[in-house]
RNA sequence: GGCCCCGUUGUGUAGCGGCCUAGCACGCCGCCCUCUCAAGGCGGUAGCGCGGGUUCGAAUCCCGUCGGGGCUACCA
């Protein structure tokens, strides 16, 4: 690791020892992660990983309708994937829970009842067609369209009248009539003027409570130091702030408003819009299908707004936790670039353990059929041994399928009918034969048969090697494309090379 | 429309007033290496949105402008 300056953190900490930092990470289950929440998820990780704080993961799942437990299950299996490991919260138990929100109902009802009764919320009797009527009317005169505080001040009869009509009131925060200003930890100081900050909801007319409301709640009991999130959130801070001042009031939570550091936006490949879920590797999904490694998706993550070093990119997430400074996050929006992430990606795959790598391969052998779900010693054996070969010949782990599958096809064995095509044509017979010839006898090593071969078509034939080797390729291989010729057929054997070679030869003949 | 954020090569970034004839990485192009494909090496392509200031000096500070993005729900 190499030495670096001493830093001044007093200005992230505030006061905090480092070990009091507290942040959260609180996806809402609904059975997909994005590259966006996992970027987000990274940063809080590494966050309270440098800092020696809590990394408090919490589901919102207050929104019935769009989630099951089975998302929980999958959110908390993709973190667990990842490695972002999280202090407090399912699983991990913690004394600020529960950490579900569907389990927390009764704290937000009895939090609206004191902000009810000390007046910091109140209740708003407006249709949705008045307020949309009044919206519209706000927005053509050029005016801010927030809620115009239209309830603020009912009489007792005005609100029976509406109760006699059968109106169920919302519950509504009453703004303070000041400017909000806040420092925010990625873009220094912002400020949202009062006139365009209207009272917002907190409980529907139906009861159920609202994330504006249950997320600065539950930061406000979990003491939660730092919030680290989306750009997208940066518009709804004020309001939350303006929660958190309310509760603080009447005397729940720390007191303590947290920090904000509001993180650029990862917007999508093809377009320049926030990424969304649709867009083609947004979701996690993807990667781990493709069998990329954790490592290598995170770090790659991790170059969309921060940086390591200003000539080095690829790092382990250790070294990301030694120099991770919010302060240092870029304040643009980033596109997601595949390719990059791809090559980031194969960096890692390149520094893996040859075991490791080996491993890494097997569940995608496995379920190509390649491998039985317990492979022989046998089949191990060949596995590592040709690791070496195809380790910096991929971007992921599902490559392995193409390029190792032939090492283990067995009867199953099939030439890709382009490479047949284009490779077994011509005068590919005589090529196969030869080398059927030239390989007679021969000790069964990478040397020997390359010599063997370079002899007899090279020199012999007088062909190029590409035209003498492309053949013999595809009759091994199956492919145009594999790892290195000589090398294996050593790895196949003898036996199945020489046969594969006679089936090629026939094939052409025919 | 309103509010807020942002603006360095195609993409991600370094840069925090002179070290910048702007560095690195991915991509792309070429060459080398070479049994294919990679990896590796070498070289190339391409950028400070624009206009005003401030300053001896600006990618770096200020203002304006243009452009992009986010938010603008009884979703999260």
């Amino acid at each position: 690791m190499t030495e670096r300056p001493a830093r001044d953190d007093s200005g992230v900490l505030g006061g905090l020892a480092p070990a009091d930092v507290r942040v959260r990470f609180p996806p809402s289950p609904t059975g997909l992660l994005t590259v966006g929440n996992i970027r987000s998820a990274l940063f809080n990780w590494a966050f309270a990983r440098h800092y020696g704080g809590t990394l408090v993961l919490r589901i919102e799942d207050t929104d019935q309708a769009r989630n099951t437990p089975e998302a929980l299950d999958y959110t908390l299996d993709a973190l667990r994937w990842l490695g972002l490991t999280w202090d407090e919260g399912p699983e991990a138990g913690g004394d600020h829970g529960p950490y579900l929100q569907s389990e927390r109902m009764q704290i937000y009802a009895d939090i609206v009842g004191k902000l009810m009764v000390t007046g910091k919320a109140y209740h708003c009797y407006c249709s949705q067609e008045e307020l949309d009527d009044r919206r519209e009317t706000a927005r053509s005169a050029g005016q801010p369209s927030g809620y115009d505080g239209h309830c603020r001040a009912l009489t007792a009869e005005q609100v029976k009248a509406f109760l006699d009509e059968g109106r169920r009131p919302v519950v509504r925060l009453r703004m303070p009539d000041r400017p909000i200003v806040f420092d925010d930890l990625v873009r220094g100081e912002i400020t949202f003027l009062p006139e365009n900050l209207g009272d917002y909801v907190l409980v529907r007319a139906n009861g159920y409570p609202l994330y504006p409301l249950v997320n600065p709640v539950d930061d406000a009991l979990m003491n939660i130091t730092h919030v680290l999130r989306g750009e997208d959130l940066l518009s709804s801070t004020p309001r939350q702030i303006a929660l958190y001042e309310a509760l603080a009031e009447i005397g729940i939570g720390s007191g303590r408003t947290p920090r904000f550091g509001h993180l650029p936006m990862v917007m999508g490949p093809e377009g320049n819009k926030k990424l969304s879920k649709r867009d083609a590797g947004a979701g996690l999904d993807e990667y781990r299908t493709q069998g990329f490694l954790p490592e290598g998706l995170l770090n790659y993550l991790a170059l969309l707004g921060w940086s390591i070093a200003d000539d080095r990119d690829v790092f382990t997430l250790a070294e990301m936790i030694a120099a991770f400074d919010i302060r240092k996050v870029n304040s643009n929006a980033a596109r997601f670039d595949q390719k990059k992430c791809e090559a980031i990606n194969a960096a890692h795959m390149r520094m893996l353990p040859q075991d490791e790598f080996a491993a890494r391969t097997v569940p995608f052998l496995v379920a190509a059929g390649y491998l039985p779900a317990v492979p022989s010693d046998e089949q191990l054996a060949v596995l590592r041994a040709a690791v070496p070969l195809v380790q910096e010949r991929m971007d992921a782990f599902a490559e392995s399928v193409e390029l190792l599958g032939f090492l283990f096809a067995g009867d199953h064995f099939v030439i890709e009918p382009d490479a047949a095509a284009k490779v077994l044509a011509g005068d590919a017979g005589t090529v196969l034969e030869a080398s059927a010839r030239a390989l007679e006898g021969v000790e069964w090593t990478t040397a020997a048969i390359e010599a063997a071969l370079r002899a007899s078509l090279v020199d012999g034939l007088g062909l190029k090697p590409k035209k003498a080797f492309g053949p013999v390729r595809v009759a091994v291989s199956g492919r145009r494309v594999s790892p290195p010729l000589f090398e294996s057929m050593e790895l196949l054997g003898r036996e199945t090379s020489l046969r594969r070679i006679e089936q090629a030869l026939v094939k052409v003949e025919h």
